[in-house]
DNA sequence: GCCCTGTCTCGACGTCCGTCGAATCAGACA
DNA sequence: TGTCTGATTCGACGGACGTCGAGACAGGGC
């Protein structure tokens, strides 16, 4: 668990990306493109997007993958990759604590991916 | 055209898919994430998205085809394969009008994404 | 009718993705 | 130390995806 710990998100929102005006209101650059599809890709599975919301609206915050696994009718393998592609997305971080895997959400790209997509201008975004 | 034009798109987040809280407050079942994940997948691509980007900020509403394509350095059958794609996962409309082929967004997934993704409720749902 | 332009469809190619079983790693506990 | 459990990585398979060139289709103008 150490690699994936020491090793920043493939895709870090939270650094100096211009995150964003809406989609609606002023045409998305390439570079930017670049850097918000492969969190949408990532939400793009409805595994994912159910490990997703799973982990997101977790009453304590987060989620043990040991209680995740049994929630679908895939191997534990599997269950792993999909975490790994949400935490290369940068969508969730993964932490173990002692035998168990702990994941929880950063609210901070859900945010920015929302405020993308909404029609009117929103709180998090105002030029 | 006339086969896009008679043919639903594949996902029709306008009917009666109880669209949707929070994915932070609420897991999202199987069935709404089988519907709801092909949108994001779609716009899970670089170029897709820079598409309905530019799509849903057009000032008119509407954009011609032969104003999209030539914004790429991509084949126009590529750029129609992409806009294919957003028309079959509901997020864009099409329509020919004589020589041309003009595309518009449809503002009401957009919201319902854009809801789903929300930390906080919204005004796009009020249980 | 014919041709021209704009757009889409078709078939092909290489690459990426979702899934699995087997093997490996990390901690906990005798 | 050895062993057990939970989670990840590795290697492989079939299928889906992004891209292209060639061809087909739709409308407009001659």
């Amino acid at each position: 668990m150490s690699k994936q710990q020491t090793s920043p998100p493939v895709v870090d929102l939270n650094g100096d990306v211009p995150c964003c005006p809406p989609l609606t209101q002023r045409r998305v650059p390439a570079e930017t493109a670049a850097v918000l599809a492969p969190a949408f890709k990532a939400l793009g599975d409805p595994v994912r997007l159910q490990l997703m919301s799973m982990i997101a609206s977790a009453e304590d915050g987060e989620v043990c993958v040991c209680d995740l696994t049994p929630a679908f009718d895939l191997t534990g393998p599997t269950i792993s990759h999909h975490l790994k592609t949400l935490r290369e997305a940068g969508l969730v971080d993964a932490e173990r604590r002692g035998t168990w895997v702990y994941y929880r959400a950063r609210p901070q790209i859900l945010r920015q991916l929302a405020a993308l997509l909404s029609i009117e201008p929103t709180p998090a975004y105002r030029p």
